[in-house]
DNA sequence: ATACGTGCAAAGTATTTGCAAACGG
DNA sequence: CCGTTTGCAAATACTTTGCACGTAT
């Protein structure tokens, strides 16, 4: 079951003359599997326990690759550690809610946000190529 | 010209009963200087530039302190390096413009941003603290 | 006087890189 | 075959910690 966002991603990097060895492969199939943001150590994991081990630079140098070329967004909640998720053709995406407290990492999308977001990106001078928007808290278990 | 968040900041640690020796004071009015965020390393070497040579885990250790009682705020631009900006008492805040291309990091701030933001966190059933945005592009320089 | 603060050096963690072997086209 | 991709181990970069000494109160 290739998700769009997988196939489309291994295809394009066909076409810009990249070879698909296995651990790309992996690497890209298990992030199209995903709704949220994963780190490296995360895809390592998951790898391995699918009986799939690859090296941990190259779980890195994946990343990097699909980092570069657009397809995964890099997004840092503060914890030490990067995080990656897949970009999605439609535009489609999210922001990400992180509870202080037991570290979990929600997603959560309005188009309100959405809204004034890309109005403030007109005005900046810059050409602003995307957004990241964190909030921090505790979360509903962790306040109770 | 102690500004009012050096002296505040200070006062309040003073009354929760952290002394204050050279390192921490040095720390805490070079960053009462910034308008923006700075790195460890920036803080580090501003100090020895100005002749107030401090050892670099002493300027992590007082980062780390302030954070934990909210008088500084770390950010995170993705650059594999934290940042780190005062915390005005007065509630007024900015987030920050990355060109991707140079690493020049620049503050913004909006209104209906805010707005928007406000109006998301009283949806997600978290206790949201606090937020950042990033907004990721080209610079005018660059993009040129 | 005594506990807290500081600097240095060593340790720790996340990530990147060098290199030789495996592999795809 | 030949150049890309991969895994391993070593290197790096940022940050944290241990410890002995200095200092504020």
């Amino acid at each position: 079951m290739a998700t769009a966002w997988t196939s489309d991603t291994i295809e394009a990097l066909g076409r810009a003359g990249y070879r698909s060895g296995g651990a790309r492969r992996a690497v890209i199939e298990l992030l199209g599997r995903q709704d949220c943001c994963l780190t490296a150590q995360e895809i390592f994991d998951g790898l391995r326990a699918e009986g799939r081990a690859v090296g941990i630079a190259s779980v890195y140098r994946v990343l990097d690759l699909l980092g570069e070329r657009g397809f995964v967004q890099r997004i840092d909640v503060g914890a030490g550690m990067a995080r990656f998720e897949p970009v999605h053709l439609s535009g489609e995406h999210h922001h990400h809610l992180v509870c202080e407290d037991c570290g979990k990492v929600e997603a959560f999308s309005d188009d309100g946000l959405e809204r004034a977001l890309h109005k403030v990106e007109g005005r900046t001078g810059y050409s602003v190529a995307g957004h990241d928007v964190v909030l921090r808290g505790a979360c509903a278990d962790c306040s109770a």
